[in-house]
DNA sequence: GGCAAGCTTAACCGAAAGGTTGAGAATGCC
DNA sequence: GGCATTCTCAACCTTTCGGTTAAGCTTGCC
Protein backbone atom coordinates (compact mmCIF):
# COMPACT_ATOMS: atom_id res chain seq x y z
CA UNK A 1 0.00 0.00 0.00
CA UNK A 2 3.05 2.69 0.56
CA UNK A 3 3.57 2.68 -3.55
CA UNK A 4 0.27 3.12 -4.41
CA UNK A 5 0.37 6.21 -1.58
CA UNK A 6 3.34 7.73 -3.22
CA UNK A 7 1.98 7.17 -6.67
CA UNK A 8 -0.33 10.64 -6.21
CA UNK A 9 1.97 14.06 -6.56
CA UNK A 10 -0.22 15.65 -4.47
CA UNK A 11 0.19 12.87 -1.25
CA UNK A 12 4.37 13.12 -2.16
CA UNK A 13 4.23 16.98 -1.71
CA UNK A 14 2.17 16.69 1.57
CA UNK A 15 4.88 14.55 2.97
CA UNK A 16 7.65 16.79 1.78
CA UNK A 17 5.91 19.18 3.86
CA UNK A 18 5.48 17.42 6.43
CA UNK A 19 9.00 16.79 6.47
CA UNK A 20 9.42 21.01 7.50
CA UNK A 21 7.41 19.65 10.61
CA UNK A 22 4.35 18.68 11.72
CA UNK A 23 1.47 20.78 10.78
CA UNK A 24 -2.49 21.05 10.99
CA UNK A 25 -4.87 19.85 8.46
CA UNK A 26 -5.84 23.12 7.36
CA UNK A 27 -2.27 24.26 7.02
CA UNK A 28 -1.66 21.23 4.77
CA UNK A 29 -4.28 21.81 2.68
CA UNK A 30 -3.45 25.75 2.32
CA UNK A 31 -1.30 25.19 -0.65
CA UNK A 32 -3.36 23.35 -2.48
CA UNK A 33 -5.74 24.15 -5.38
CA UNK A 34 -8.21 21.82 -3.99
CA UNK A 35 -11.10 21.43 -1.57
CA UNK A 36 -10.16 20.60 2.03
CA UNK A 37 -12.41 17.44 2.14
CA UNK A 38 -9.50 16.46 -0.65
CA UNK A 39 -6.96 16.62 0.98
CA UNK A 40 -8.22 14.88 4.40
CA UNK A 41 -8.65 12.04 2.29
CA UNK A 42 -4.96 11.91 1.02
CA UNK A 43 -4.42 12.24 4.31
CA UNK A 44 -5.75 9.40 4.76
CA UNK A 45 -4.47 7.30 2.87
CA UNK A 46 -1.22 8.31 3.75
CA UNK A 47 -2.24 7.58 7.59
CA UNK A 48 -3.43 3.90 6.14
CA UNK A 49 0.03 3.54 5.02
CA UNK A 50 1.95 4.24 7.79
CA UNK A 51 3.53 7.32 6.25
CA UNK A 52 1.96 9.63 8.72
CA UNK A 53 0.14 9.55 12.10
CA UNK A 54 -2.61 11.77 13.28
CA UNK A 55 -2.92 13.16 16.64
CA UNK A 56 -5.92 15.20 17.61
CA UNK A 57 -5.03 18.02 20.10
CA UNK A 58 -8.45 20.21 20.80
CA UNK A 59 -10.07 20.63 17.63
CA UNK A 60 -6.83 20.69 15.83
CA UNK A 61 -5.92 17.38 14.17
CA UNK A 62 -1.94 17.59 13.77
CA UNK A 63 0.07 15.39 10.79
CA UNK A 64 3.43 13.73 11.67
CA UNK A 65 5.55 12.23 9.14
CA UNK A 66 6.41 8.69 10.16
CA UNK A 67 9.13 7.84 7.45
CA UNK A 68 9.96 4.42 8.81
CA UNK A 69 7.24 3.16 6.71
CA UNK A 70 9.39 3.56 4.21
CA UNK A 71 11.79 0.84 5.17
CA UNK A 72 9.83 -1.73 3.88
CA UNK A 73 9.82 -0.40 0.18
CA UNK A 74 12.95 0.54 0.12
CA UNK A 75 14.49 -2.57 1.45
CA UNK A 76 12.32 -4.20 -1.43
CA UNK A 77 14.14 -1.67 -3.96
CA UNK A 78 17.45 -3.19 -2.50
CA UNK A 79 16.83 -6.37 -4.32
CA UNK A 80 17.09 -4.81 -7.55
CA UNK A 81 20.55 -3.95 -7.81
CA UNK A 82 19.32 -0.04 -6.43
CA UNK A 83 21.27 -1.03 -3.61
CA UNK A 84 25.16 -1.00 -5.35
CA UNK A 85 23.69 2.22 -7.91
CA UNK A 86 22.73 4.64 -4.98
CA UNK A 87 24.45 4.29 -2.17
CA UNK A 88 27.74 3.20 -3.27
CA UNK A 89 29.21 6.96 -3.13
CA UNK A 90 27.56 7.74 0.14
CA UNK A 91 29.01 4.03 1.81
CA UNK A 92 32.02 4.34 0.42
CA UNK A 93 32.63 7.33 1.97
CA UNK A 94 31.04 6.49 4.63
CA UNK A 95 32.80 3.04 4.87
CA UNK A 96 36.20 5.28 4.54
CA UNK A 97 35.47 7.17 7.67
CA UNK A 98 34.90 4.34 9.22
CA UNK A 99 38.11 2.99 8.21
CA UNK A 100 40.08 5.49 8.60
CA UNK A 101 38.61 6.39 11.85
CA UNK A 102 37.63 3.20 13.63
CA UNK A 103 36.78 5.06 16.84
CA UNK A 104 33.85 6.78 15.06
CA UNK A 105 30.50 4.45 15.67
CA UNK A 106 27.77 6.76 15.07
CA UNK A 107 27.46 7.40 11.47
CA UNK A 108 26.46 11.27 11.03
CA UNK A 109 25.08 11.57 7.75
CA UNK A 110 22.09 13.57 5.58
CA UNK A 111 21.01 13.22 2.71
CA UNK A 112 18.60 15.82 2.76
CA UNK A 113 17.21 16.54 -0.60
CA UNK A 114 14.07 17.11 -2.16
CA UNK A 115 12.84 15.26 -5.75
CA UNK A 116 10.33 16.50 -7.31
CA UNK A 117 8.56 14.83 -10.31
CA UNK B 1 5.10 7.72 -12.99
CA UNK B 2 7.42 5.00 -11.01
CA UNK B 3 5.45 4.84 -7.97
CA UNK B 4 2.62 4.37 -9.76
CA UNK B 5 4.36 1.15 -11.86
CA UNK B 6 5.23 0.03 -8.57
CA UNK B 7 2.15 0.46 -6.63
CA UNK B 8 0.69 -2.56 -8.55
CA UNK B 9 0.88 -6.08 -7.56
CA UNK B 10 1.20 -7.55 -10.39
CA UNK B 11 3.97 -5.21 -12.07
CA UNK B 12 6.04 -5.99 -8.75
CA UNK B 13 6.33 -9.56 -9.29
CA UNK B 14 6.83 -8.91 -13.18
CA UNK B 15 9.81 -7.13 -12.21
CA UNK B 16 10.99 -9.74 -9.50
CA UNK B 17 10.81 -12.36 -12.21
CA UNK B 18 12.99 -10.24 -14.07
CA UNK B 19 15.64 -10.12 -11.59
CA UNK B 20 16.39 -13.85 -12.34
CA UNK B 21 16.63 -13.25 -16.07
CA UNK B 22 15.25 -12.02 -19.36
CA UNK B 23 12.26 -13.09 -20.10
CA UNK B 24 9.69 -13.23 -22.96
CA UNK B 25 6.36 -11.92 -22.83
CA UNK B 26 4.31 -14.81 -23.24
CA UNK B 27 6.88 -16.74 -20.46
CA UNK B 28 6.34 -13.49 -18.46
CA UNK B 29 2.70 -14.15 -18.63
CA UNK B 30 2.44 -17.73 -17.97
CA UNK B 31 2.42 -18.00 -14.14
CA UNK B 32 -0.57 -15.50 -14.23
CA UNK B 33 -4.15 -16.19 -13.98
CA UNK B 34 -4.63 -13.51 -16.73
CA UNK B 35 -5.03 -12.87 -19.86
CA UNK B 36 -1.89 -12.37 -22.10
CA UNK B 37 -3.12 -9.03 -23.25
CA UNK B 38 -3.56 -7.86 -19.86
CA UNK B 39 0.33 -8.93 -19.14
CA UNK B 40 0.92 -7.03 -22.23
CA UNK B 41 -0.62 -3.82 -20.52
CA UNK B 42 1.43 -4.30 -17.42
CA UNK B 43 4.71 -4.53 -19.41
CA UNK B 44 4.11 -1.18 -21.59
CA UNK B 45 3.56 1.15 -18.03
CA UNK B 46 6.48 -0.72 -16.99
CA UNK B 47 8.18 0.05 -19.99
CA UNK B 48 6.72 3.77 -19.82
CA UNK B 49 8.00 4.34 -15.84
CA UNK B 50 11.68 3.05 -17.47
CA UNK B 51 11.52 0.30 -15.66
CA UNK B 52 11.88 -2.19 -17.86
CA UNK B 53 12.85 -2.29 -22.12
CA UNK B 54 11.85 -4.36 -24.59
CA UNK B 55 13.59 -5.28 -27.39
CA UNK B 56 12.18 -7.56 -30.34
CA UNK B 57 14.13 -10.39 -31.83
CA UNK B 58 12.54 -12.39 -34.23
CA UNK B 59 8.79 -12.73 -33.20
CA UNK B 60 9.74 -13.19 -29.50
CA UNK B 61 10.04 -9.64 -27.71
CA UNK B 62 12.20 -9.78 -24.59
CA UNK B 63 11.82 -8.16 -21.36
CA UNK B 64 15.05 -6.71 -19.32
CA UNK B 65 15.00 -5.08 -15.98
CA UNK B 66 16.78 -1.64 -16.03
CA UNK B 67 17.16 -1.15 -12.43
CA UNK B 68 18.34 1.93 -12.59
CA UNK B 69 14.90 3.85 -13.00
CA UNK B 70 14.73 2.97 -9.62
CA UNK B 71 17.43 5.46 -8.26
CA UNK B 72 15.47 8.53 -8.75
CA UNK B 73 12.72 7.36 -6.61
CA UNK B 74 15.13 5.81 -4.16
CA UNK B 75 17.07 9.22 -3.58
CA UNK B 76 13.21 10.43 -3.14
CA UNK B 77 13.23 8.48 -0.17
CA UNK B 78 16.59 9.24 1.02
CA UNK B 79 15.52 12.62 1.55
CA UNK B 80 13.04 11.47 4.80
CA UNK B 81 15.69 9.69 6.59
CA UNK B 82 15.05 6.15 5.35
CA UNK B 83 18.96 6.17 4.66
CA UNK B 84 20.01 5.86 8.19
CA UNK B 85 16.75 3.96 9.04
CA UNK B 86 16.91 1.61 6.47
CA UNK B 87 20.46 0.80 5.65
CA UNK B 88 22.37 0.34 8.70
CA UNK B 89 21.69 -3.57 9.58
CA UNK B 90 22.87 -4.31 5.98
CA UNK B 91 25.33 -1.90 5.96
CA UNK B 92 26.65 -3.24 9.18
CA UNK B 93 26.68 -6.54 8.37
CA UNK B 94 28.42 -5.16 4.87
CA UNK B 95 30.52 -3.34 6.92
CA UNK B 96 31.51 -6.15 9.28
CA UNK B 97 32.04 -8.44 6.23
CA UNK B 98 34.46 -5.60 4.63
CA UNK B 99 36.45 -5.28 8.03
CA UNK B 100 36.45 -9.01 8.76
CA UNK B 101 37.31 -9.94 4.60
CA UNK B 102 39.06 -7.07 3.27
CA UNK B 103 39.67 -9.18 0.01
CA UNK B 104 35.89 -8.85 -0.59
CA UNK B 105 34.81 -5.27 -2.37
CA UNK B 106 31.40 -6.49 -4.32
CA UNK B 107 28.32 -6.87 -1.84
CA UNK B 108 25.82 -9.67 -3.15
CA UNK B 109 22.79 -8.70 -1.61
CA UNK B 110 19.48 -10.18 -2.81
CA UNK B 111 16.23 -9.27 -1.17
CA UNK B 112 13.99 -10.75 -3.59
CA UNK B 113 10.74 -10.98 -2.01
CA UNK B 114 7.19 -10.05 -2.73
CA UNK B 115 4.93 -8.06 -0.73
CA UNK B 116 1.52 -7.58 -1.30
CA UNK B 117 0.19 -4.18 -0.13
C1' DG C 1 1.80 -20.56 -49.59
C1' DG C 2 -0.26 -21.74 -45.43
C1' DC C 3 -0.45 -22.19 -40.70
C1' DA C 4 1.01 -21.62 -35.89
C1' DA C 5 3.32 -18.73 -32.53
C1' DG C 6 3.92 -14.34 -30.32
C1' DC C 7 2.26 -10.02 -29.35
C1' DT C 8 -0.50 -5.71 -29.74
C1' DT C 9 -4.62 -3.15 -30.57
C1' DA C 10 -9.47 -1.88 -30.06
C1' DA C 11 -13.77 -1.95 -27.88
C1' DC C 12 -15.81 -2.75 -23.95
C1' DC C 13 -16.83 -3.35 -18.81
C1' DG C 14 -16.91 -2.83 -13.65
C1' DA C 15 -14.55 -0.99 -9.91
C1' DA C 16 -11.59 2.21 -7.81
C1' DA C 17 -9.44 6.79 -7.63
C1' DG C 18 -9.70 11.62 -7.11
C1' DG C 19 -12.33 15.40 -7.07
C1' DT C 20 -16.72 18.25 -5.77
C1' DT C 21 -20.44 20.12 -2.59
C1' DG C 22 -23.24 20.13 1.48
C1' DA C 23 -24.23 18.75 5.95
C1' DG C 24 -22.71 17.82 10.53
C1' DA C 25 -19.92 16.72 14.65
C1' DA C 26 -16.47 18.44 17.99
C1' DT C 27 -14.06 22.03 20.00
C1' DG C 28 -12.66 26.78 21.47
C1' DC C 29 -13.81 31.52 22.30
C1' DC C 30 -16.72 35.55 23.49
C1' DG D 1 -25.56 30.22 24.75
C1' DG D 2 -24.01 31.32 20.33
C1' DC D 3 -20.84 31.41 16.85
C1' DA D 4 -16.62 30.46 14.31
C1' DT D 5 -13.02 27.05 13.48
C1' DT D 6 -11.51 22.49 12.26
C1' DC D 7 -12.22 18.51 10.26
C1' DT D 8 -14.91 14.29 8.60
C1' DC D 9 -18.70 11.99 6.30
C1' DA D 10 -22.00 11.06 2.65
C1' DA D 11 -23.52 11.45 -1.87
C1' DC D 12 -22.34 12.21 -6.21
C1' DC D 13 -19.62 12.74 -10.65
C1' DT D 14 -15.91 11.87 -13.98
C1' DT D 15 -11.68 9.73 -15.20
C1' DT D 16 -8.46 6.17 -14.79
C1' DC D 17 -7.26 1.37 -13.92
C1' DG D 18 -7.20 -3.38 -14.55
C1' DG D 19 -9.32 -6.78 -16.64
C1' DT D 20 -11.92 -9.23 -20.63
C1' DT D 21 -12.59 -10.91 -25.58
C1' DA D 22 -11.97 -10.62 -30.47
C1' DA D 23 -9.41 -9.26 -34.27
C1' DG D 24 -5.12 -8.48 -36.60
C1' DC D 25 -0.26 -7.96 -37.60
C1' DT D 26 4.45 -10.06 -37.89
C1' DT D 27 7.40 -13.65 -37.91
C1' DG D 28 9.09 -18.45 -38.27
C1' DC D 29 8.51 -22.99 -39.96
C1' DC D 30 6.88 -26.86 -42.94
Amino acid sequence: MVFAALSDPTRRAILSMLLEDDMAVTDVAEPFEMSLAAVSKHLVILANAGLITQEKRGRVKWCKLEPDALREASIWMQGFGQFEAVNLDAFERFLASELSDPGLSDPEDDGSDDEEE
